[in-house]
DNA sequence: TCTCAATGAGTTGTGCACAATTGAATTGTG
DNA sequence: CACAATTCAATTGTGCACAACTCATTGAGA
């Protein structure tokens, strides 16, 4: 028999397949306040502490300023944060909430939940997905 | 404290860093075939068997025609896949390797050995992921 | 047989992801 | 101080992902 790779043995697959699950299941719920699931990474990163360079934002999420940039005009555009230039570093731009950006935190308590509610996975067994991939995520990162 | 939901904590943060890692991993090897990730996951199942609509590729995949349709085309300008109406059924069209698609089989075998040396886990526990994953993808995709 | 709903592939439009490049601001070193 | 190297954000170009739509083909039922 063929002895190339096969699809559903492979890790890469299951990954790729359970993120994009996990995306679709977020989809109607960020869409009721307005966001792509990218756009709600930035939020809760800028819900936890403000301002972010946008260096910083790229940091937490992995993400560089190709993608972060249209991103975040789109944001501004929406009327949820802001961008100025940083006063001490000229080249670093801040991102700030808006009041509209730091209200929509409260309705964006419930959003993890329907993630869970939808997982079918008991609580042990989310706590020990979440520990394997964050060593494999450094690992896999650690490796470039 | 806030009491807005923390980055860190969520499981889908870790499963879209997860998948993102893996495919940066993946990119300069699947570069020296030519490919990118998403193509590769196509050659897979092309290589697993042949022909194949374009509708069992996306129901294989999980991607519709709208990605599907472009990303072919590009196989197929590549010279690795050949599109054909089908007979029985006009409204199909069957993907067929070429020699040349065939062929990128042999030179694509250590591909998925590349993630594993990367990626830092046991046996048992990439057998683990694989399974949690498996249940969750399912889970989340039969609760939309 | 004659609709008419369903199916399959493609196209268009929006947004994300990343490589490569640009250009301004900053830092380090002589 | 001068100036080369680095840093930071933005832009451009390519490709993926998905919604919404078009259009041809198929198949089921009146």
């Amino acid at each position: 028999m063929s002895d190339a790779p096969r699809l559903r043995h492979q890790v890469c697959f299951a990954l790729y397949s359970a993120s994009k699950a996990a995306t679709a299941v977020y989809r109607p719920v960020l869409e009721e306040l307005g966001l792509t699931y990218p756009q709600y990474l930035v939020m809760l990163v800028l819900w936890e502490q403000e301002p972010r360079s946008v260096r910083d934002l790229g940091a937490e999420l992995g993400l560089d300023s190709g993608t972060l940039s249209p991103l975040l005009k789109r944001l501004e555009g929406l009327g949820l944060v802001e961008r100025r230039r940083s006063a001490e570093d000229e080249r670093r731009v801040d991102v700030v909430l808006t009041d509209a950006g730091t209200a929509l935190s409260g309705r964006a308590q419930a959003v993890p939940q329907r993630l869970a509610d939808a997982a079918g996975l008991s609580a042990g067994e989310i706590e020990q997905l979440h520990a394997t991939l964050g060593k494999l995520t450094a690992a896999l990162n650690s490796s470039l």
